[in-house]
DNA sequence: TGTACATCAGTGAACGCGCGTTCACTGATGTAC
DNA sequence: TGTACATCAGTGAACGCGCGTTCACTGATGTAC
């Protein structure tokens, strides 16, 4: 897809009907830098033009805004999010384990992309700067959370509300993950035994609240 | 201070001697800034020197840089919220009850504080944003954390690692006041019993590595 | 006691930079006749 | 089959903005004589 002029790596641009291409591949190096930021305002537009190989006002081509772009990025990673919690219940029919596994691939894959992480759940809505995302929108997250009460609510059974504990239960993962990534540099313990220690802990709110 | 020409808002300036009063106050205002914004880089030395009442180059007679200031309000925050923990502690002499007291002061302060709980917790050390901490340089929570570990070890004795326990506890803590922070739109149950179900939780774990 | 002067607090104007975004354009390509 | 043309992908140059920071300065004030 490149050529050389003068030394130069020129992109061939796409052919008539297939501009729509071009789209997806700023979603990509948009996402793969954001990743690597963790922070929509240190990936500016000319970056994620450059990665592409592409002027930035090409990029207003495919997105209205700057704002659009990450937020599609973002809703994007938040449904990967999603997956990644379903496809780690899978495997066994046990309401605990399923939830102790869907939790174990939540912290996993935090560790694994820190800066989707942060995106994700420290940056979108946070203040003036987040992803800007619109007040009155649904939350792109608002899935991921569905899918976490629904584990919740499999375990505990009927009689308690599950969102409250499901609630309660992110955030012992979250700060599980979010210190990790904003404190490498302390000595952490293995995260499997907190991990359990959340979930079992949120079993035990569950039975005192029955 | 204030003196009025032309209807605008005159400072007066500081007499011979007593030029190091101005770089209190802007610290002060710095840290009202960064707690009404969470983030460095959403606070600009004009906005600083402005909240004074004095120009942005006045900033650069008390400060070699905005990382400086930043680092220096940073530094006081910090202190505060150790002595918080401390303060917090205070009461009584059962181990048990002092740690849990301490939590309960993080949380609360945490909440009362989101800006400058999310600066000191979230933005500090994180990739190339963060408060530009020198990398060598001892963090400046080093303090506020080895007092959370030795309310900890006066917990659980000498059988057992505190500092572990400590991170762990750490990371429980931090999840309950982050999240409620970024995400203020979820429908939140109280935070106490989340805090106590953390404090036991690391009971436990002290326990079982006996 | 009066005055010259060094010192100090603070300013006004400007710098270079990177940013999001706009605008008028260029040139290749598919299509209609 | 050849050609004119509308359409489409993408560009080059520039905009206004806010930022951190620098520089040469101004004018009040304490102090030494």
């Amino acid at each position: 897809m490149l050529t050389y002029f003068e030394g130069v790596a020129m992109r061939a641009r796409y052919r008539k009907g297939e501009g729509e291409r071009l789209r997806i591949e700023l979603l990509e190096a948009a996402s793969q830098l954001l990743a690597e930021a963790g922070d929509p305002r240190d990936v500016s537009v000319r970056a994620v033009a450059e990665a592409v190989g592409v002027t930035s006002p090409s990029v207003y081509r495919h997105f209205p805004s700057k704002q659009d772009l990450v937020r599609e990025v973002l809703a994007l990673r938040f449904g990967e999010f999603r997956e990644t919690l379903v496809a780690g219940a899978r495997g066994t029919s046990d309401a605990g384990e399923r939830l102790l596994r869907a939790c174990r691939a939540y912290v996993r894959l935090g560790l694994a992309n820190p800066g989707h992480y942060r995106l994700l759940f420290s940056t979108a809505g946070m203040g003036p700067a987040g992803a800007g995302l619109g007040q009155g929108a649904p939350h792109p997250g608002a899935p991921s959370l569905a899918t976490l009460i629904e584990l919740v609510a499999d375990r505990v059974g009927d009689g308690v509300r599950s969102s409250p504990l499901a609630l309660e239960l992110w955030a012992s993962l979250h700060g599980i993950v979010d210190l990790r990534i904003t404190k490498p540099e302390l000595d952490w313990p293995p995260e499997d035994d907190l991990i359990q220690l959340a979930v079992r802990a949120s079993d035990e709110a569950a039975t005192n609240r029955a």
